[in-house]
DNA sequence: GTGCTAATTGTTTGCGTAAACATGCTAGCG
DNA sequence: CGCTAGCATGTTTACGCAAACAATTAGCAC
């Protein structure tokens, strides 16, 4: 910075100006102020920038596996959304969705330059009131229950699962089996109780929950399950991934989808609709997730939003070839 | 620190060669620096900590989509090893895989905080010579041909490629159809090409080449246009979700796979397996390309690592189900 | 011309840390 | 007993920048 000033002629503090776009400094100086940074190749050094505002421009994100199709997507759109509003985004992966693992990535995120964290770790661990995250710095949460403490953006499952179970009620099934997400997952558990509150509120019968870990394989162990019997028209999948290892199952076991077992799916990923069948299943809008997650941290950053309160995105019910009216229907 | 100092009773020097783990410290005056930390909740600024020793601990991921399964898997390990390290990723997205974001991205990347960075662009973009990176800045590339310029980390698409084909020509295909990724992508290069020389060593005729964009609707409109001909019995595509629409394409038609037509695919993604049939496809260890890009770039930083090469990252031919010998050979 | 305001630019200062240098203290030796 | 080597600790300084304040100039009304 110093060459720079030199080499125009003015103070370091005029050349500051320039590079943070103040408008009191005179246009022909500003040239060439300027015109001597292109020419030496000067950056502003972000470490001694953030030494002196306290401001780093850059938002961490906590997230307990890359690997889901969800996550990736909402990290997408966070980070594409941060890149528009000049933050740079700082990855902290944690191995397991445990509280110490949470605090441990707090803890790093504290020693790296930071203005804020989204939270994305899809489990109950938020909710308990023994945890809490340290205080200070502006927080968001995706799809947590901690909206009393901690500000949140949720996707709506629960309209979602609803959705997914009622279409299958109205095809004219008896009754809908559930394949769940593990124990421990948010998201997993809120698909569940709305799809059994909708089974009770229509008087249809409640079956078994089958629990899987989202994974097709899973999925696919329960689909050979569900084969067995004969009293199975309909089933719903927490994850398309779930229904994806459902169908393999029926495939195999010369079950025909739809026209013997109806399958619907959750998430909505890129590849439902080249299933086969193409997959019925509830779109999520991560796009919109990661978004406003955002926008709601940003308004914490600057001072004029809340620290706490829920902002929900709707699901949309995607109808594909994978349900129809049951055979005894027909 | 001043107030750690304080506490301890010693001066803030002392209170940073603690920090830093330095080992002329006395043990008692030690602890004594470790409990008022601890009182305080004591945090090390990395702002200052950078200022004053222009190492960052950070690293920089530009990215031209998260999208792909294989950028995510490979940015997953990334992170994931970076963290073991004590590095935090700064995650650059671009909007498109040109020169002029690519530079725009390193040039956020040099006024945000990073030691070094690793470019996962999918592009030819960089090995045309007019295109350079600014210098001084450690660099790995993934998927590249520059390697007599940068480090790169590539995974061994040609003998992927090469395997998928010589696997349908050993069950008695006379050839194999192939349906690529988009012009420009080089790991879509490599693999077109592999394929074609495969065939071309074997004296088989080699088919139109089939141009798809790796999603899977791409795969199932090559797949509908595949099913009007009868002389097609194997089909290589260079992606998994490709092979899925392809065979939803067949399954539409009633064309049964492998009965009919043989499917092999390329990556081996998580759902691969469930797909129905299972599918025979290119398993690329993107795990592995993440550990040794971040291995590459950490010996750059220290001064230990070349700053060109090619490190070639092998792949394993997974046979499921969705391959067999034609129906002329049975 | 005097007194004022507004616009532009310069000067001083300190953010939190670690390197370089300085000090003080203990132990060991002849 | 005096001297030095070696270790633990303290003091000074500078990293690059921007906030706060100071200074200079121009423009304007009286």
């Amino acid at each position: 910075m110093a060459d720079v000033a030199a080499l125009a002629g003015v103070s370091a503090q005029t050349v500051s100006r320039v590079a943070n776009g103040l408008t009191n400094v005179d246009p022909s100086t500003k040239d060439r102020v300027v015109a001597a940074m292109n020419e030496i190749g000067y950056r502003p050094n972000s470490a001694a920038r953030a030494l002196k505002t306290g401001r780093f421009k850059s938002i961490g994100v906590i997230m307990f596996t890359l690997s889901t199709f969800g996550n990736m997507r909402t990290l997408d759109a966070i980070a594409t959304a941060a890149a528009q509003a000049g933050y740079s985004i700082t990855l902290i992966p944690i191995a397991l969705p445990t509280q110490v693992e949470l605090l441990g990535a707090f803890s790093r995120l504290g020693e790296h330059a930071v203005d804020g964290a989204i939270v994305i770790v899809e489990s109950h661990i938020l909710d308990r009131s023994d945890v809490s995250l340290p205080t200070g710095l502006p927080v968001v949460i995706v799809d947590s229950d901690a909206g009393d403490t901690y500000s949140v953006v949720d996707t709506d499952q629960a309209a979602g699962a609803r959705d997914a179970t009622r279409h299958l009620l109205e095809l004219g099934h008896r009754t809908v089996w559930h394949v769940s997400g593990p124990e421990g997952s948010f998201s997993a558990s809120r698909r569940r109780d709305s799809w059994e509150a909708t089974l009770v509120a229509a008087g249809a019968e409640v079956p078994e929950v089958l629990i899987g870990d989202w994974t097709a394989n899973s999925g696919y162990l329960h689909g050979l399950e569900l084969a067995k019997r004969d009293d199975v028209t309909a089933v719903f999948a927490a994850n398309d991934q779930m229904a994806l290892g459902l169908m393999r199952a029926f495939h195999e076991n010369d079950i025909a989808v739809p026209d013997h077992i109806s399958v619907v799916g959750f998430d909505d990923m890129q590849e439902a609709s080249s299933f086969w069948p193409p997959l019925t299943t509830v779109h999520q809008d991560f796009s919109a997730v990661g978004r406003l997650c955002l926008e709601k941290l940003l308004d914490q950053i600057d001072g004029s939003g809340t620290s706490r309160g829920v902002a929900v995105i709707p699901t949309t019910l995607i109808e594909r070839q994978s349900t129809a009216a049951p055979a005894s229907a027909i």
